[in-house]
DNA sequence: GTTTTTATGGTACAAACATACCATCAAACG
DNA sequence: CGTTTGATGGTATGTTTGTACCATAAAAAC
């Protein structure tokens, strides 16, 4: 054998070129000579660590939520001591507002995936249906605690407002993409509406 | 000359066709033969009435954001006599959420566009900008007459209270695109914001 | 030291695509 | 009645795409 290299390495490699090219021509732009092209490899190599395209989109798909992911964790995570349900929910919220350029690549392509997934039944509704239905009953938890300390108003109505909540942060995430908003906008209002469901106390 | 045809009704007609198609297969899989045989005409007919593939995109796109104006008119128009602001909004933002199979055609092929938009700079961004601010604005004063008269709290920021309706009925006509959520669930979650935004009196 | 494997490059190929070109038919106009 | 012109069909062409195939270097295995 030769070099014996890192499979998983090579892969993860190859699936941040497509990711860069995806976000600067477009996800439908993509092809294997772009990608081989971006990673400085040969078109032969993306054939051999992804058998066909349609594996390497489905894999960059995988990589791109489990990078989601690991952003809003790390968020939490780094909002401080004792954090309150407000500020974590601003914490997560936020994630989908795109500010970084590498927020921005993953939204942008992300979305993409999504609307592709509408009519291309080759990428199942998984990581599209799961992801968000799982930060829905994480933002109800917040909000109910929020309403047992006081924090809220215990007259909400906990799921409905989880669902605006999220929904908020896809519409401002979408029109930051467009180029209708800037982030610091996006973000401000984000940081009002929740305003309005934590208020503050006097 | 042989049956001198009205040429806008050709033209709107092939578009028609390119909207099926686009909300079936996906826009990326547009192609002229696509087209050509959902219109029932030979592919040289859509080079006749459109002279390239990128000028028929964009006739259709104009097309689309024209069709969208009018049905949240349509909307507007048809809501009874004498209607409060509480009602034009939930009138307005209802449009954004896909019910029949036309509107979900719509929805899905402009938010192709969209995302299209932000990486190709043939399509320019005027309809994805212009629209929305001008919505913006009406539902501004919409709230702000509301009020005036009493039906909504006054300390509210009118101003980011519209973007949060827009950037809500963004995300939640998203997510009933992508299958998350039944639109008649999207109304409800729709319905309970404006219950708060504007507050039954008794 | 020979024989497998593994990793890689290059090239060939069939399909699909947008578009350009050639041809035709029929209605209007003079 | 002939000629021009608008509307249409068919086909050719050059390019790009995904993928299959052939080749080879080199490290490991024996």
């Amino acid at each position: 054998m030769p070099k014996l290299v890192d499979h998983e390495e090579r892969r993860a490699h190859i699936i941040d070129a497509l990711l860069r090219t995806a976000a600067e021509t477009g996800l439908h732009a993509v092809t294997m000579r772009s990608v081989a092209t971006e990673a400085g490899v040969s078109v032969r190599l993306v054939q051999y660590y992804f058998d066909t395209k349609e594996q390497l989109l489905l894999a960059a798909l995988t990589r791109l939520a489990a990078r989601m992911g690991e952003r809003v964790r790390d968020r939490v995570r780094t909002v401080g001591p004792s954090p309150a349900p407000r500020d974590i929910v601003e914490a997560v919220l936020l994630e989908a507002v795109p500010t970084d350029e590498e927020s921005r690549t993953f939204h942008l392509v992300y979305t993409a995936y999504a609307v592709l997934a509408v009519t291309d039944p080759a990428l199942a509704g998984q990581p599209f249906l799961a992801a968000p239905n799982e930060m829905e009953d994480f933002l109800v938890g917040q909000l109910a605690a929020a309403q047992r300390t006081g924090q809220s108003d215990p007259r909400l109505d906990a799921r409905q407002e989880a669902v605006v909540l999220l929904a908020v942060s896809a519409g401002l995430g979408l029109s930051v993409l467009l180029g209708q908003r800037t982030a610091q906008d996006a973000a401000a209002v984000l940081r009002y509406h929740l305003g309005r469901l934590f208020p503050e106390r006097r």
